[in-house]
RNA sequence: GUCCCUGUAGCUCAGCCGGACAGAGCAACGGCCUUCUAAGCCGUGGGUCGGGGGUUCGAAUCCCUCCGGGGACGCCA
């Protein structure tokens, strides 16, 4: 349900009506309607809607803009759209378009009727996976996954919104060279703690967070591991780590608001033989050959400036070759469109791996990357720098500790992906101006506060159904109820634009509204009839926020 | 060198599926608490939308090019 939207394919079916009728009776000439817009236009100086028909049909018609919207707007029938109050013609050619208000008092029943719904369209029927943060399991999350973590969670939420089923994956790097590595740099440790003097791998995992998991295995297993053979003691000791640091993982996440519908194995890929299938489906199609010893998948064949190797001269599969398995499954397993939250760093994977899946057969539009920039961190205007000993800087847990889930939430869905963020630890934890999460969650408990002060003075209201909104005829109160219309449109877009970060911009401006509103009107006062209509304007303002914080996965508190 | 992201007010950023005079927050300055939470509100000043071309009736938005900043170019993931 999404009023404006409505209300834009009927205006649309109007002026296409009127250009029937025009062409009908020769008032005008052209061959094909263009494809013109109905917007809402940035100043309300310019009515509620707006269409440029007019000077996109110039040319074809071989008349002035203005000529052709007056000749539109003289054989538009005005009648068969109860709504319509006002039409005309301004600016370059547009036709601006008035309606009653009455079309906006609709608005708060029908969000009161929807609640939580409100904003969310009708099952599509279409699936689609959003794989996420899918960090390497050998050690803590860092502030990139915290950021990744925060937009792939906000924008299976915003999918969802928009009708899509969704599911939330995390891809699990179990298998591969750097499980060797870890492999290896837990033996060491496990050794080095049994009291044997040996020396620790040259790029071994060398964080202390290694250490602890060792002490801790140590604890449990004693030193029966020393008896075995290396092989089996470091297929022991991944496995018993692998367990711990996933569930520690999957812990943090869950506290950050994240959970997970899959955790999917990479080794399993290799396991059940899905990656040396694919390769050889690839061989088959002609795009693998050998050279140096290795297997190389032909990716110039797509536009990449170089081929990737996919089967090392050692035998081992690349990473590339794994994932090439995985988006394939993915497919497989019946999604109509995948999402992968990558970091920048990524950039050169993504031409590669929509090859493959062109090369496999699938069509590459039903992937999509976000391609995440990434995040350096400050702290009061220092940037904090990487720290050689322990490999991170501050973990998902510290930052969740120290400011907060919702602001860091709401910090990093805040920002578009594409920009290179700047994350101030101390400026996140400030609870001030400075940090635009409390200013949305303000103007939630505030209104929740009115409601309580309505509800211990006694007052009786109604909410929703045939309660008379037209009281409220305040410039302020009409551009607050456009806002609350525009937000089904808003969720549309953030879903097709792949943009959850608007819907954070969108509370900010719908708390925007309030405050104002509140600092100047009063809600509570001896008028019933306007009373109660302020009352149903707040409840609205209420669940749109609420709605909105959903999605970005903030919660909207009752009280600050 | 090739590729990706980015350059909008003093600062941090929206806007960029082309549309009518470019927005917000912070900072600066000046106001507002006996009334529903001052984590708030009101007002003032502040911009060659990095530069230059092009497409278009119309460009911050699309294309080309140059310049500045960040990042990627591994038989790592």
């Amino acid at each position: 349900m999404n009023p404006i939207e409505e209300i834009k394919s009927a205006l649309r079916s109007v002026i296409i009506a009127a250009l029937e009728k025009a062409r009908a009776e020769r008032a005008l000439v052209f061959e094909e309607i263009p494809p013109f817009v109905i917007e809402v236009p940035r100043d309300k100086g310019h009515g509620d809607f707006a269409c440029n028909a007019a000077m996109l049909m110039a040319k074809s018609a071989r008349r002035a803009p203005r000529d052709i919207a007056r000749i539109i707007v003289e054989h538009l029938d005005r009648d068969s759209m109860a709504h319509i109050q006002e039409v005309d013609v301004a600016g370059a050619g547009f036709i601006n378009i008035y309606l009653r208000p009455q079309w906006l008092y609709d608005i708060p029943a029908l969000v009161l009727e929807m609640k939580e719904g409100y904003g969310s369209a009708p099952r599509n029927g279409r699936r689609v996976m959003v794989e996420f943060v899918s960090a390497n399991p050998t050690g803590n999350l860092h502030m990139g996954n915290a950021r990744g973590g925060a937009i792939g969670d906000s924008l299976a939420n915003v999918l969802n919104y928009a009708g899509y089923d969704v599911e939330r994956e995390f891809y699990i790097n179990d298998a591969g060279n750097q499980i060797e590595i870890f492999a290896e740099s837990l033996e060491a440790r496990y050794l080095q703690l049994s009291g044997k003097p040996v020396p620790f791998p040259e790029n071994g995992y060398a964080g202390q967070d290694v250490v602890e998991t060792v002490k801790g295995i140590l604890a449990r297993e004693g030193d029966r591991l020393l008896n075995l053979d290396s092989a089996q003691r470091r297929k022991l000791l991944t496995e018993m780590a692998l367990e711990e640091k996933l569930a520690y993982i999957g812990k943090t996440l869950e506290s950050f608001g994240i959970n997970y519908d899959v955790w999917y194995s990479e080794k399993t890929l290799h396991e059940n033989g899905l990656v040396d299938a694919v390769i050889q489906e690839l061989r088959q199609k002609g795009y693998i050959y050998e050279k140096d010893g290795a297997q190389w998948f032909a990716t110039t064949a797509f536009g990449d400036d170089k081929d990737e190797v996919v089967i090392r001269a050692n035998g081992m599969p690349t990473y590339f070759a794994a994932d090439i398995a995985y988006h394939q499954e993915k497919f497989r397993r019946g999604f109509d469109w995948v999402i992968d939250v990558w970091g920048a760093d990524h950039h050169g994977h993504v031409g590669r791996m929509k090859g493959a899946m062109t090369a496999l057969g699938f069509d590459p539009e039903r992937l999509d990357v976000i391609l995440m920039q990434l995040v350096r961190l400050y702290r009061g205007g220092q940037i904090v720098r990487m720290s050689k000993r322990t490999g991170t800087t501050v973990s998902l847990d510290e930052l969740i500790e120290e400011v907060g889930r919702d602001a860091a939430r709401f910090l990093f869905v805040m920002r578009n992906p594409d920009s290179h963020l700047d994350f101030d630890m101390e400026l996140a934890k400030q609870q001030s101006l400075e940090n635009p999460v409390y200013y949305v969650q303000y103007a939630h408990a505030r209104i929740c506060s009115i409601f309580r002060q309505a509800q211990a003075a006694g007052i009786k209201y109604r909410l929703g159904g045939d309660v008379d909104m037209s009281v409220l005829t305040a410039a302020e109160e009409i551009a607050i109820l456009r806002k609350i219309a525009e937000f089904p449109t808003e969720v549309e877009i953030a879903a097709k634009t792949l943009a959850p970060h608007r819907i954070a911009r969108y509370a900010l401006d719908v708390a925007g509204l309030f405050h104002s509103y509140y600092n100047h009107f009063r809600v509570l006062q001896d008028d019933q009839t306007l009373q109660n209509a302020r009352l149903n304007l707040m409840k609205v303002i209420q669940i749109v926020i609420a709605n909105a914080l959903s999605i970005v996965g903030v919660s909207a508190p009752q009280q600050m």
